[in-house]
DNA sequence: ATTTAGCGTAACCGTATAGTTACGCATTAT
DNA sequence: ATAATGCGTAACTATACGGTTACGCTAAAT
């Protein structure tokens, strides 16, 4: 079966991944799948709190649900969070960069700018 | 002067992420440093709401404001997205690793774990 | 000295979020 | 067949969020 790769909007993950509570939820399951109950047990806040927090997380596809018998077992999917790495991407050079030097640049942007900024209107 | 480094909670930068506005400023700052009201402009919603905006972002160091006459420069600050970027890291080799693999990893993680979870009272 | 420009803040409003308890539906156990 | 377990969903509540308009302060322009 050929490898179909997907991508995935990198709004809904940065939304998914806003909440404390749903960044836990991933690094638990960065140990492995683990049901749905025992997810919850981990943390201080209700089952149905968990609970939705799942069903965000599956809307942004970074978890995936399979039930076993009684169970839902979720299991981590970080697929989306690339989407999210590709983001960041365009921001490391700009802390790669020295920082003073960096100063330098952007304040040299601004002045460049400065002339048409009078200029309008 | 030493190059005095702080880290930022990726808590709050998260946070900030969230809003597709705010992703766009920054990007938008990626540009060089802005006044406000230009900032302003480039979107479809009200000066206000922007000034709300930057004023998240403000508290999430990723922007530093600097008055300069009657305007408020808006410099990009990438510092706290490596807070991001290094929780992105624990992640980085599942997306790495051959996916069918990963899922062999995965079940069977839980699979050591069935057995503790069966005798849980 | 007035007026205008730039921009933040206050007050307000509708909607989304995060939490709760109550309930219901499968699946396993007895 | 009945009871218990696992877990999602509904209904409800309080608070946070994102937007708006009105206002006010400071800096520049006239």
């Amino acid at each position: 079966m050929r490898n179909r790769s997907v991508t995935y909007s990198a709004e809904t993950a940065f939304h998914a991944l806003a909440h404390p509570t749903r960044r836990a939820v991933l690094d638990l399951l960065r140990q492995g799948s683990q049901p749905a109950g025992r997810i919850a047990s981990a943390f201080p806040v209700s089952r149905p709190a968990i609970s939705k927090h799942l069903r965000l997380l599956r809307r942004a596809h970074l978890v995936q649900e399979r039930r076993e018998g009684r169970h839902r077992l979720y299991q981590l999917n970080p697929e989306p969070l690339k989407a999210v790495d590709s983001w960041l991407d365009q921001y490391r050079v700009f802390w790669r960069a020295n920082l003073s030097s960096l100063k330098t640049f952007v304040e040299g942007e601004y002045a460049k700018e400065s002339s048409r900024l009078q200029k309008k209107k």
